[in-house]
DNA sequence: ATGTTTGCAAAAGGTTTGCATATAT
DNA sequence: ATATATGCAAACCTTTTGCAAACAT
């Protein structure tokens, strides 16, 4: 709460109003577990203030993600998910089996980045990446067992 | 359309049935452009089986997708595309600006997988992997302009 | 003959939009 | 005072589901 209001000054400064439901919404995603749906985001929102709706949960968020506050992330659910990303940038692991989700430092993909720009010249936008697979937990779990077919 | 059949044969055989509705969006997806999301197969299959109905195609995808004959990816879109990759693995470099979509060869992130397994002992499953930014071309005609703010 | 697949209609999410009201500046 | 954001309702789009009829084997 308290770089909060630096935030918040900057935000102000730049031309944005503060509305109590941006406020809210911003602490939410900031001390929430990370990952969170707009359902989820909401559930939390309206235990403090019942009167904020959906859509501008979803205005909001696009919003913030517009000012590079959050992230919104597919990790594949069905549904966006997004992420407080001020400072600490970071990618996904996903397992396909478990559904867990590693975070990994953003630093893992430098070198793909460095690979992309000079031999395709392509400037990757990588903020948040989900990588899909199988987690260590879950290979151990399904053993030798490799392939299966009818 | 030669070793259509080789496939049609060895499905049946793994006792998948092999309907006309099955065979036309595989032709589809097969001799089509890539990313095609679910709409552009319906589209083109329906202008030859026009009673093909959507529905059936998300059905007729996911079998497909099950077997291995093509790859559901997120670009981004709002909603998934396919693309037929039984043989020619590979990822993507989709353009924020233009969406242009430029193909990156599957060995490309090799070097990704490995790191990920040796440091995570995750065992990523990366067959059609999305990656944004910004493409030569925009980088050119946005030229130096970077940072902008009203 | 039998179990699977299709077609249709309808439902179920997730996300967006239009517009009047409320509000931050 | 004024332009912007909210709330509400409704629309929109993608994707899924239930079930009877059609079909591949």
């Amino acid at each position: 709460m308290s770089h909060h209001l630096e935030t918040a000054q900057r935000l102000r400064k730049q031309g944005y109003r503060l509305t109590p439901q941006r406020l809210a919404v911003l602490e939410v995603i900031k001390t929430g577990p990370g990952h969170m749906s707009v359902n989820d985001v909401v559930a939390r929102v309206q235990a403090q203030n019942p009167t904020l709706t959906v859509p501008t949960v979803y205005r909001i968020l696009q919003w913030l993600k517009s000012v590079n506050l959050v992230a919104e992330t597919d990790l594949g659910s069905g549904s966006h998910v997004y992420e407080y990303v001020a400072d600490n940038h970071h990618h996904h692991l996903v397992c396909l089996r478990c559904q867990r989700v590693i975070d990994l430092p953003e630093s893992f993909l430098d070198p793909l980045g460095t690979r992309l720009r000079q031999q395709y010249g392509f400037v990757p936008c990588m903020e948040h990446i989900g990588l899909f697979g199988i987690c260590p937990e879950c290979q151990e779990r399904e053993g030798i067992v490799e392939e299966e077919r009818a």
